[in-house]
DNA sequence: TCCAGCCCTGATGTATACAACAGTTGGGCA
DNA sequence: TGCCCAACTGTTGTATACATCAGGGCTGGA
């Protein structure tokens, strides 16, 4: 067969800005509700309007911020109504990803995995969250890519992104570094024995205990909505 | 509660643009592969580049066309193993909207549901292909909004309709019509019955046999990948 | 003092001009 | 005659200028 677009060519200032402002706001650099300015955004990165919009107009599309027409681009503020629709479907997806890498995942990504659980434990011995964070990222999004579905493991990655500046809040609860180190096991230990149906059941657990508790702290907190990180 | 960003603004330029093309490319009146003139379009719509490729940035995002850099902007043309991919994410979706149908469906939703139903039927009747192919869409649509889940039923909505072109080739096989109302048929039941594991189990079914259907055409036909409105 | 209407301001939305780059084609050289 | 390099061409990517519009403040009147 031939290859029909085989050229590969360096990322336009666009998308470069598209990832970086992505990887910005799922880190916390901006805060949900916070306003992107345009033009203090060309200056920042020494670059006109255009390539900014343009940025901004895909970010909306992937749902992470919201655009209101004359008024200005936000960071996407999801209610709490909003994340439980958000966690619901995530705990579907992810629970695909696990039915499917529990019937399809390879020894090679089975130690990757192994190794990416570890990881978490080293975390969780010194109790240090962020790092927690980052190592349990890597957990799931293997997780996703053992599915061998790419567009799958696309949607999924997608959605993750969206939900990670709200997971970082719940993380320091007390216990439940424990808690979901705990279900990790069980999730790896279900895919280890090939248990299609364990290993949803387990991951949905997981996400849906997330969600749960997402809205637990919502509900202690409800001034939360005006966070800003300067 | 204070509503924060309450003002409804007349869409822009672009963004009409952007619901034009994808009604255009999930109609049928640019074929997958065909090429997306930016300089054309804007003569077209008489206006500049601008919206155009703004319309089309988000159209990518949305996985309805692949800009590649400096080539060209081309509608989304998908492989097989990539429609497999995506049929059996759009069955996990449909599948998780009709267990929560089932649970959630309102008596009016409910009616509607049999309405629909009740068009697929005359559309039968009469071996009407086309229209059975939009009143297909109304029923499985409804499905997705009687989930109550705004973000699935968006989520489900955007994967039909980049699916869309594809099934429209698989309409006009044998008795395909007839098994498809069947199938339905089954759905609906579940969803009065409140079954929601026999909803979930029925439409999966439904959506899987589509996908199955789609790549026997395939497999017979490969020369397909060429094919052209004109 | 309060309200209504208008202008002003600042932002976004669009048009146009220019720059940079991939693919192509033609000429020069071995 | 065949191959390689270079300028060309047509496209996309970016910058800038202009148009348009929402919101806020001001002024005038009751």
């Amino acid at each position: 067969m031939k290859d029909k677009h085989p050229t590969k060519t360096r990322p336009s200032r666009a998308q470069w800005l598209r990832e970086h402002l992505e990887n910005a706001i799922v880190d916390g650099h901006f805060a949900p509700g916070d306003r992107l300015d345009p033009v203090a955004l060309a200056r920042d990165y020494d670059c006109s309007r255009t390539p900014i919009r343009e940025a901004l107009q895909q970010l909306e599309a992937s749902g992470m911020v919201r655009v209101y027409p004359k008024r200005g681009t936000f960071v996407t503020q999801l209610g709490v109504a909003d994340l439980v629709e958000r966690f619901d479907v995530m705990a579907e997806l992810e629970g695909m990803c696990a039915r499917l890498a529990a019937r399809r995942i390879t020894s090679e990504e089975l130690s990757a995995l192994r190794r990416a659980h570890e990881a978490c434990r080293d975390c969780l011995d010194g109790s240090d969250a962020d790092h927690y964070y980052h190592a349990n990222g890597t957990f799931h999004h293997l997780i996703y890519a053992a599915s061998h579905n790419a567009f799958l493991t696309q949607e999924a990655t997608r959605l993750h992104a969206i939900l990670k500046p709200y997971r970082r809040l719940q993380l320091h609860a007390y216990h439940r570094l424990q808690e979901s180190f705990a279900e990790h096991e069980a999730i790896l230990g279900a895919i280890e024995r090939r248990d299609a149906d364990a290993a949803r059941q387990a991951i949905q657990h997981h996400v849906q205990l997330q969600g749960n508790r997402f809205n637990d702290l919502m509900a202690t907190m409800p001034q939360l909505r005006e966070t800003r990180p300067e």
